[in-house]
DNA sequence: AAGTGGTCTAGACCACAGC
DNA sequence: CTGTGGTCTAGACCACTTC
């Protein structure tokens, strides 16, 4: 850990500590899970007032970076995945820890990456991915078809990987068997006519309204892993907001 | 404005702060857009340290209740609908300031609330209710079939105001006629196909799948004020989240 | 120059977790 | 009991706006 202030010294005193502090954080020197120092020791540390030291872990905290537990400490927070758009289908609750939805994989295949999914995991059009297509089910009733794209170069050993391994949430897996570690993610919504084969996957009429949740997953120094492509049944969806 | 601090002695004493002076803009003691004191004055008001009355704003500016100016002043904020989902529909800026979308109404009935209006609007089945129908044009090309609907009771004077006096914002139009003042909301979204009525002011094709956002507007006291459900072609519509 | 919010300090005391 | 984060104070100085 570096407690040399690089960054513009024109800006805040909390907002170099907030980004000095980030950077042990995104190259892990500070992994998830554990404890930072205390803020008395890294006030002394860095040589400020305790109270700015504060301001900056206000600031990781208010990112999420880093969870504060009154009397125990200050914790790298893990990625979270229940901010997901998932947990407004309402046949499930809190995605990624409780009610997780059984996995059914449909196909693997390797192939050349088309254009757009070249473009979203930034590759060269042509390079090789390991594409994945599975039913999610709740309470054996069919929830979500997905299509799942992974640039073969990272996630080689999941090409040949028995399909029996693949449990029913692969960030973990992505970890122990590529090395490869899911940080954060990009999702967006939109609407669509179901088509048929997917209409018949999810037990609906063709042409019914899906909703679809496009994810792009990004590793600690943002590079994209994974993307994926979702649909559900619209009328199992309701998203909601306050506006003040 | 009053400087007693009923709550709870147990909370901390910059929660009560700011519990203090929400009131004073909830009950308009302080009005929208104008200044509140300072915070050096509120802070001698209150006998508390400059540091404490900085956190309580620091609480209200977070929530969005106050704007904080540097070297001008703190000022109460006007409800604020940018954060609306509309703005994901791709062919409006950010709504409620610029690139307004042309308003033609289609039609106003006063007819008794139906179960589900009812139940929106905290009224009794059968009460009395404005419904006005409109669709909202970007460049003259139609973006939005609106169903809107109001408690006659606190908006009487619109059921006979003549249209032409209906602009393109109705919560101005609704404070200046009515009284009656839009504070904030809660949107719901969903999809669904269109029918063929709807299809066709919307110049889509029937069965086309649209997306739907439902409003409830809230004074500031949180009675509701209006019910709208709003329908807009799905490919049109794009949100997108980030998850850390 | 006067008044506002923004930053930073130094230190006291409280509340919670864990040994 | 010790160590942690949480609250609160009192005051200095800076940066921005307005006159």
């Amino acid at each position: 850990m570096s407690t040399g202030l690089a960054s513009d010294t024109r800006l805040p005193l909390y907002q170099r500590l907030r980004d000095d502090l980030a950077r042990n954080i995104e190259d892990r020197t500070w992994k998830p899970g554990e404890a930072i120092p205390s803020e008395l020791d890294l006030a002394r540390a860095y040589g400020v007032a305790l109270g700015t030291m504060r301001k900056a872990l206000d600031l990781l905290e208010s990112e999420r970076l880093v969870e504060r537990i009154h009397g125990k400490g200050t914790f790298v927070r893990r990625a979270n995945f229940n901010a997901s758009l998932f947990r407004f289908f309402r046949f499930q609750g809190p995605m990624g820890d409780r009610h997780v939805p059984e996995s059914r994989i449909l196909g693997r295949k390797v192939l050349p990456a088309n254009a757009r999914v070249a473009s979203e995991l930034r590759l060269e059009e042509g390079e090789g991915v390991i594409h994945l297509s599975r039913l999610r089910l709740l309470e054996g009733a069919p929830a979500l078809a997905e299509e799942i794209y992974l640039p073969l170069a990272k996630f080689s050993p999941l090409a040949g990987l028995p399909l029996s391994h693949f449990g029913n949430l692969w960030y973990p897996l992505y970890e122990e068997v590529c090395g490869q570690i899911v940080a954060s993610a990009e999702e967006t919504l939109t609407a669509e006519l179901v088509e048929a084969a997917e209409a018949k996957l999810l037990g609906i009429a063709t042409g019914a309204p899906v909703v679809v949740i496009e994810r792009l997953a990004f590793d600690v120094a943002r590079n994209p892993l994974e993307w994926r492509r979702s649909k559900g049944p619209a009328d199992q969806f309701k998203y909601h907001v306050e506006i003040r």
